[in-house]
RNA sequence: GCGCCCGUAGCUCAGUUGGAUAGAGCAUCUGGCUUCGAACCAGAGGGCCGGGAGUUCGAAUCUCUCCGGGCGCACCA
């Protein structure tokens, strides 16, 4: 609700200065620094100052005089060196908050496109994938939140390298069948056993590098998707996109579909790509040089400092397709551009009744659904991808398709590495080159990393113990409910706390925190005002009895008038957070929202107020703290235990 | 060599797109449960915002340069 006094007071003042000054100018408001200085500061005299060749605080001096009444606003004064700060009129704004909400305003036509998670198919998720699917995730709530239309994908390259190490572990490491692959899958935790493969083989290559063979061997037949080593890809990648799917579920990650690599193959995705890039010469084939036989990008199409003999081979001289090429097409299919499609069959259905679909190559059984052709496209792609990125985009470009080609987003982040002292704790021996660092990175071909189950499982624990303690009086099941929900929290917060493009450093100590700017310390708020609310009993209907006159007779109190304040700007919280494209930025509003309340908290104790009026305003605004904690956890993917 | 990112309190990080006295968590020290739950709160110490130059009313933020660290720059994905 104080967006709409914001939006207000910045039309008004803009209106003003273009009547008296003739100038144009985007008004901005700002929150003072300090509480003292009021609701709202206007820096816009500074603005003028240069355009109008005059000092700043006479400029400000002038409107704070000329400026014409505006609703809701009290007061203004002129401070420092030329900043208008204004007081709202408290009584009009309380009894704005407490009169029942009108809707937040729907925006935006068209689909944005979010895809996320993209892990191969081929080994247990590890805290690097966290990141991205939470991250994703948020970034989905926060859109939707503010009312777009969101389609979340998760892309299963089930046909690559890393599906094809594991087959090749399986059949001519270990000589298992398909039978007794679905034998271990049948058992618990295949993707653990997967991790393990897969370092086996990793290291395999490196002591017998003759033994690539059998990789690209399987490569073929995967592709083929004809013989045993086909039937065991399939088996890997689909058994392991199921343990994908539960792990994300646990932390309250859900999908809409599943496109897949081997359909983009079977349904000749790059047939279509290549005749237009072909056609519109976006690509060439080179005659000489060390791409001779190859259609390549030329490297001035993507970055203007490249030369063109730096081009990027999109088919190969054997006449198979790169990964950029690839991804080309499916950037294309995501725009709807390819004049292709694929089918769809459901793959599993959520516990909210909510389905997701995976692609299918055949007509035969498959659901008339509709995915892709969205009109904003959001990648969200660690920063290690940017330079391959920058080709998708430059061959969206180089197609025409300039206007996909902006709303075409790298949604960037850096990775997620290991502490040499979180490596020490798992047991892990670091050469002396890498404990000198300042982290590690994580690798699946060594098997380094710390695998997402296995901390969430640890969360669990040691939040278990915790609640176990404190309420001994609540059911098993209750308290593991309880220590789920705070162990998810502490988990997404802490992974949502640093901005995209710093590099999280994992350290057991800091992620299994439950106190400080954590998850818990927000829930803990929403649990505590949960509490007062149900303590207090029937509620006075507030629109009734906190009238205008008596908000502001009770807003006089500076105190109060701050937390209504603070109740007030969850709204603006969400759209800064979303222009500035930082999930972090909306962790941290929680974060200083439950600060809030805990001062709240401790300042008034609600239930023992004997003034009447004051009581009611005191509940209505632990009602309020309580909604938009709620609301802020709900958006960062947190749920709210019942106790804690 | 070229490109991108980072350098802010002892440690881990924010910093509202150039604004007022640079903030938070952790750690350390001191104090607060007979109160709606202490996973909390109050207070203290702790800073040449990597160095230097520039742009202007004004710089942690923009430009240049140097130093230190990370990541990219395949007919891998």
């Amino acid at each position: 609700m104080l967006s709409q006094f914001e939006s207000r007071i910045a039309g008004a003042v803009s209106q003003h200065i273009l009547i008296r000054y003739g100038v144009e100018i985007p008004v901005a408001l700002e929150q003072p620094k300090q509480t003292a200085f009021g609701e709202f500061a206007l820096p816009v005299a500074f603005q003028l100052a240069r355009q109008l060749k005059k000092a700043p605080r006479a400029i400000a001096e002038e409107l704070a005089s000329e400026l014409p009444a505006i609703k809701g606003v009290k007061s203004l004064e002129v401070a420092g060196g030329g900043y208008i700060n204004l007081r709202l009129d408290r009584g009009a704004l309380g009894a704005s908050a407490i009169a029942p909400a009108t809707a937040m305003a729907t925006a935006g036509d068209g689909k944005v496109i979010v895809e996320h998670t993209n892990i191969n198919p081929n080994k247990a998720a590890h805290i690097g994938h966290l990141r991205n699917a939470i991250l994703g995730d948020t970034f989905v709530r926060m859109l939707r939140e503010s009312g777009q239309r969101v389609e979340v994908q998760n892309y299963i390259d089930n046909t690559g390298v890393q599906v094809a190490d594991v087959v090749v572990g399986f059949h001519y490491l270990d000589g298992k069948t398909p039978a007794d692959v679905r034998a271990l899958i049948a058992k618990d935790r295949f993707d653990y056993y997967c991790w393990d493969l897969y370092a086996k083989i990793s290291q395999h290559y490196k002591d017998n590098p003759d033994s690539l063979q059998w990789r690209s061997d399987t490569l073929h037949a995967i592709e083929a998707g004809e013989g045993e080593l086909a039937d065991l890809g399939r088996l890997v990648a689909d058994a392991i996109v199921v343990c994908h799917l539960n792990t994300m579920l646990r932390l309250g990650i859900q999908y809409d579909v599943l496109p897949r690599e081997s359909e983009i193959l079977h349904l000749k995705f790059w047939a279509s790509a290549f005749e237009q890039l072909k056609e519109r010469k976006a690509i060439y084939l080179e005659a000489e040089g060390k791409n001779s036989g190859c259609w390549v990008m030329p490297g001035s199409a993507f970055d203007e400092n490249r030369e063109d003999e730096d081009s990027k081979v999109i088919v190969r001289s054997n006449g198979t397709v790169t990964y950029v090429g690839k991804d080309i097409a499916y950037q294309m299919w995501k725009f709807g551009l390819l004049g292709k499609d694929f089918y769809y069959t459901p793959l599993r259905t959520y516990g909210d009744g909510h389905p997701v679909y995976v692609s299918t190559a055949s007509p035969d059984g498959a659901t008339s659904v509709a995915f892709g052709g969205g009109r904003k496209v959001y990648n969200v792609i660690d920063s290690r991808q940017s330079y391959l990125q920058d080709v998708v985009v430059a061959g969206l470009k180089a197609l025409n398709y300039h206007e996909q080609a902006a709303n075409s987003i790298h949604f960037s982040y850096e990775m997620v590495a290991l502490s040499p002292r979180a490596c020490v704790e798992m047991g892990i021996e670091l050469s002396a080159e890498d404990q000198a660092k300042a982290y590690v990175e994580v690798s699946g071909r060594k098997g380094l990393g710390v695998k997402a189950d296995d901390l969430i499982d640890s969360l669990i624990n040691s939040a278990l113990a915790e609640v176990a303690s404190r309420n001994q009086d609540k059911s098993a099941d209750d308290q593991f409910a309880a220590a789920s929900a705070i162990a998810i929290g502490a988990l997404r917060y802490f992974m949502l706390k640093f901005t995209r493009n710093t590099v999280i450093a994992f350290d057991f100590q800091e992620a299994l925190s439950f106190t400080g700017e954590t998850g818990p310390y927000v829930q803990y708020g929403a649990v505590r005002a949960a509490k007062i609310l149900q303590k207090a009993g029937d509620l006075p209907d507030f629109a009734t009895v906190l009238t205008a006159p008596v908000c502001a007779r009770l807003l006089e109190e500076e105190g109060l008038w701050q937390y209504l304040l603070a109740v007030s700007r969850t709204d603006q919280a969400i759209a800064a957070a979303l222009s500035a494209g930082e999930p972090a930025h909306m962790a941290r509003y929680a974060f200083q929202l439950a600060q809030q309340f805990a001062n709240f908290y401790h300042d008034y104790p609600v239930i023992q107020e004997s003034d009447a009026e004051k009581r009611s305003f005191l509940l209505w605004l632990t009602a309020q703290f309580r909604a938009q904690l709620e609301r802020s956890l709900r958006i960062l993917g947190i749920g709210v235990p019942a106790f804690m």
